[in-house]
RNA sequence: GGGCGGUUAGCUCAGUGGUAGAGCAUCGGUCUUACAAACCGGGGGUCACUGGUUCGAGCCCAGUACCGCCCA
């Protein structure tokens, strides 16, 4: 017995051995002259740790690139890790607050320093989990969005759009987040319903009795209204516009304006105009000249401007003193409750601020074109396609993005300004100083601005690769002339519009080309109840938890298994021990198997023919092959896994090594049993191969075992992860053996269901005399040992019709072939006439709903001929099934 | 308000227009020397609803209800 595997497959005894072995080996650096095949990993943040989520990816990515890797592809998956300016910087300020420190306190250096210091110590963390995860990335090409490299390529994309044109600084609406201190984008403003009030203010108009009624939900940025808006065509106003307004508190005049802007069914129809704090606003203050007045600072506090009284109160706080003033005053008409959605900093959760700043921004109406086309013409593809239209939809109604945050984590902006006030936005100090011809030793102040985030990780699918931008170099760039556009890129769907839509524009922007082939789109991971995963709630699972309880082979071939489209996966225990059942169950089969080899590791001659079981078992790992490749090529990540674990628990396991059972393990040495066991072995090889990818660590670990039985000591691969993937070879086709094994397989299943049925004694051996024709008479005469084994039949006999045996339980298989099981002393009659009505039952209602479709008028003319045919066969074997049911329940009556 | 997705067995979910499937759960029976994390057998479904297309609809079309997500 080669083998001294434990009974039982305790995952972590195997897991750990494999990976040091696949990394020292080098086998996940991509090799040879295959068409490459390449893979970015989407970077998790540097300092994070592994989640389900990424989980799931990773186990995606994996089972692609190891699949290619083994079909001989040039497969690189390459990894890496993000700075994620905010999330950084957020959690190193918290630690710093505990130690009773501010970011301000420290200034820039110090502070850069303590974030690099935290990155050091956590730093690595998420690196070894992935590790545990089995990931085969090749680790020699790591990446980090704030490398030199990496920093290097942003300096210089930021150079050219800026030299274009698309990049442009200027005082603009932003989104701002009051705590963190820094403009968002719009992607990061997440609207949320909130429960607040309507405020209708009367301004009295100039000169005039009357007043303006105003709806807002804002009342406090009245103090830094500038004038009040009405649509032009609304004739309750008209006679209005151009006249002025008296502003409360604040007793500024402000005029009455028309703009198209205004909603006339919101509230009055008049709304007020605060140009430094509201969008619309800021349009309308553009478009008719007003005066900005900010009185809420980036603080969140009241301005100055605000008046006295109000200056330094908080937005809320000042909320309710202007509504007390203004009841005082009169000026309050009505208050309503009113639901409206107000944006909120999705990192931090308090409600965004619109105000006026300065901002670095890009014009990425024009990249969006192109990338718009780029998918439209297919050269990238979403899976599941409908993502094209999500992406489509924001890729057309895009805005500039603001680039700048106002954090210190991040790539700086390269722009320095000159004692003089000019500025030069550059490659280097060198080269800022050059552009303002300043001489060498000129003082320079850069930008104390970062970009945002998302601005490198749009540039990974080729910074990554060491892209330059400079012509000569970049085609002289092996990887990058290789791998890019790189294949497939798989994601959540929730950085659609952060990621993927602005990797498509860069890349098409400055390479030219797609940044990948294909975007494989993933749903959520959510707990059990189907509630998303948060620390709040408490409902997060640790993949390092599910690893060690049910083993990463078995949680990943769960998650992999649970992917169908981009539909949101529960994650449930149950799933991941039925996972964990069959690693157990692949475990056993080979200790079976290996149980059976001699102790010399070395090929086993095929002297013997196959046998029918042989045959059937090569018609199915072929067929079964192809449908794993079809739905490995498709992304059907669902299908592949199932389609692979029915092959192998039912298929393997439940018929084939039952029927070799007898013949591996037989006593004597003969060439049949020689045959036997090396086709266990190639069987299990091949199928261990078809796993691999979808559970590396005990297919490694059982191949290494098992395959120095099926290769010749010199082309075996040293590792199955450069194994070659099985192919369908066509020749092992066997139509003829599959039918036969169906015909046994149907007449066993049938005899179990007999003495299930029956209650037989478990032990109780049966006679089983059988009616077919002879061809299948004499595949079961072939057959005879496994067919008494497996049905525990005592004999077998073949007849071409069944004669007088008394009493017996009859049945009928789906291939027509009549069987009889006496029973006369096992069980009394009743029951079986109770079983054989119930079974007739069944087959007539069978037959009811087929004659319902066959008989149906225009079935025989307009239904396709090959389902006519099949329909008519389908009748036939239900006809014999019935009328051999019957003649049995006759001879009760 | 606009868009997208979902509604199939007790639970979680598959399902390419041709007699509804899986895992778990459930019921009955087995320690049959690879595996009790297993084996053998069984039960369980007006495929949300209403129409339409079709010889034929879980699948295609239209609408309704409920649930979820995205965008405004």
């Amino acid at each position: 017995m080669p083998h001294n595997l434990p009974k039982a497959y305790n995952p972590q005894d195997i897991e750990r051995k494999w990976y040091p072995f696949w990394e020292q080996g080098g086998y996940f650096q991509p090799k040879g002259e295959g068409q490459p095949f390449c893979i970015v990993i989407p970077p998790p943040n540097v300092t994070g740790s592994l989640h389900m989520g990424h989980a799931l990816q990773h186990s995606l990515m994996d089972v692609l690139t190891r699949w290619r890797r083994m079909q001989g592809r040039r497969a690189l998956w390459l990894p890496g890790t993000d700075h994620a300016g905010i999330a950084t910087q957020m959690v190193v300020e918290k630690r710093l607050a505990q130690e009773g420190i501010k970011r301000a306190d420290l200034g820039r250096e110090a502070f850069e320093a303590r974030v690099w210091a935290w990155k050091a110590e956590s730093g690595g963390t998420i690196q070894r989990q992935m590790r545990l995860e089995g990931v085969s990335v090749d680790w020699s090409r790591e990446r980090f969005t704030l490398d030199e490299g990496l920093s290097r390529a942003v300096r210089e994309v930021f150079v050219r759009l800026y030299e274009e044109g698309r990049i442009y600084r200027g005082a603009y609406m932003v989104n701002w987040s009051p705590k963190l201190q820094t403009a968002v984008s719009d992607l990061e403003v997440e609207m949320k319903e909130v429960r607040g009030k309507l405020y209708h203010l009367a301004y009295p108009v100039a000169d005039a009795t009357e007043s303006l009624v105003v709806a807002t939900t804002r009342p406090e940025t009245m103090l830094g209204d500038t004038a009040v808006a009405v649509h032009p065509e609304d004739d309750r106003y008209r006679h209005l516009i151009g006249r002025r307004v008296r502003l409360p508190i604040v007793g500024r005049e402000i005029p009455v304006i028309a703009d198209p802007l205004v909603e006339r069914d919101f509230g009055t129809g008049v709304v007020k105009v605060t140009p430094a704090h509201d969008p619309n606003d800021f349009e309308m203050g553009k478009r008719h000249n007003l005066a900005f007045i900010v009185v809420i600072g980036k603080d969140g506090a009241m301005t100055e401007a605000a008046g006295d009284g109000f200056a330094g109160l908080d937005r809320f706080k000042a909320r309710e003193k202007v509504i007390e003033r203004l009841e005082a005053e009169g000026a309050l008409v009505k208050v309503e409750d009113y639901t409206h959605n107000v944006g909120h900093c999705q990192r931090s959760g308090v409600p965004i601020e619109p105000l006026v700043s300065e901002q670095w921004f890009l014009d990425v109406k024009p990249l969006a074109e192109v990338a718009v086309q780029a998918v439209r013409d297919g050269r990238t593809r979403f899976i599941p396609a409908s993502w094209e239209k999500v992406y489509f939809d924001w890729m057309e109604n895009i805005r500039p993005w603001c680039i700048s945050r106002q954090l210190w984590w991040g790539h700086r902006i390269p722009a320095w300004q000159a004692e003089d006030g000019r500025f030069a936005v550059a490659r280097s100090e060198a080269e800022a100083r050059q552009k303002l011809g300043l001489a060498n030793d000129a003082p320079l102040t850069q930008d104390e601005d970062v970009l945002d985030t998302w601005f490198s990780s749009a540039l990974w699918a080729f910074s990554t690769f060491g892209w330059t931008g400079d012509p000569a170099q970049d085609a002289a760039n092996d990887d990058l002339r290789t791998f890019t556009p790189t294949d497939t890129l798989v994601t959540g769907f929730d950085i659609i519009f952060f990621w993927v839509a602005r990797m498509m524009m860069m890349s098409l922007h400055f390479t030219g080309d797609v940044p990948f082939r294909t975007v494989f789109v993933t749903g959520l991971v959510r707990d059990a109840q189907g509630q998303k995963m948060s620390k709040t709630k408490g409902n997060v699972v640790d993949p390092l938890d599910a690893f060690s309880k049910y083993g990463t082979d078995a949680v990943r071939f769960s998650l992999v298994s649970a992917v169908t489209g981009a539909n949101d996966i529960k994650l449930q225990e149950s799933k991941m021990e039925a996972a964990r059942n069959f690693a157990n169950k692949i475990w056993n089969a080979a200790r079976f198997t290996l149980g059976n080899l001699p102790d010399a590791a070395a090929p086993l001659s095929a002297e013997a023919p196959p046998t029918l079981a042989d045959r059937w078992m090569a018609s199915r790992m072929t067929r079964v092959t192809s449908e794993i490749l079809d739905a490995l090529e498709a992304f059907r990540f669902h299908d592949a896994a199932l389609t692979i674990y029915k092959f192998f628990w039912n298929d393997f396991c439940d018929w084939y090594i039952e029927l070799v059972k007898p013949i591996v393990s037989a006593p004597e040495e003969a060439p049949e049993r020689t045959a036997a066991r090396g086709r266990l072995a190639q069987t299990l090889e091949q199928a261990l191969r078809l796993l691999h990818p979808f559970m590396p660590f005990i297919t490694e670990e059982l191949w290494q075992r098992v395959s120095p039985y099926v290769w010749p000591a010199q082309a075996r691969p040293s590792s199955l992860c450069i194994a070659p993937y099985p192919q369908p070879d066509e020749a092992r086709l066997d139509a003829e053996a599959e039918r036969a094994m169906d015909a046994v397989i149907g007449l066993i299943a049938r005899v179990r269901n007999i003495r299930s049925e029956m209650s037989l004694p478990p032990g109780a051996p049966v006679e089983l005399h059988v009616a077919t024709d002879p061809g299948r008479l004499a595949i079961f005469a072939e057959q005879r040992a496994a067919i008494l084994r497996l049905a525990r039949a005592s004999s077998l006999t073949g007849h071409e019709a069944l004669p007088e045996l008394g009493f017996c339980a009859r049945s009928v298989t789906a291939e027509g072939v009549r069987l009889a099981v006496p029973l006369a002393g096992l069980v009394d009659e009743r029951a079986e006439r109770a079983r054989l009505e119930k079974e007739l039952a069944k087959r007539e209602k069978e037959l009811a709903q087929l004659l319902e479709v066959v008989n149906r008028p225009g079935f025989a003319e307009r239904a396709a001929p090959e389902v006519v045919a099949e329909k008519a066969a389908q009748r036939a074997a239900l006809e014999t099934q019935l009328a051999a049911l019957r003649d049995t329940l006759a001879t009760f009556a």
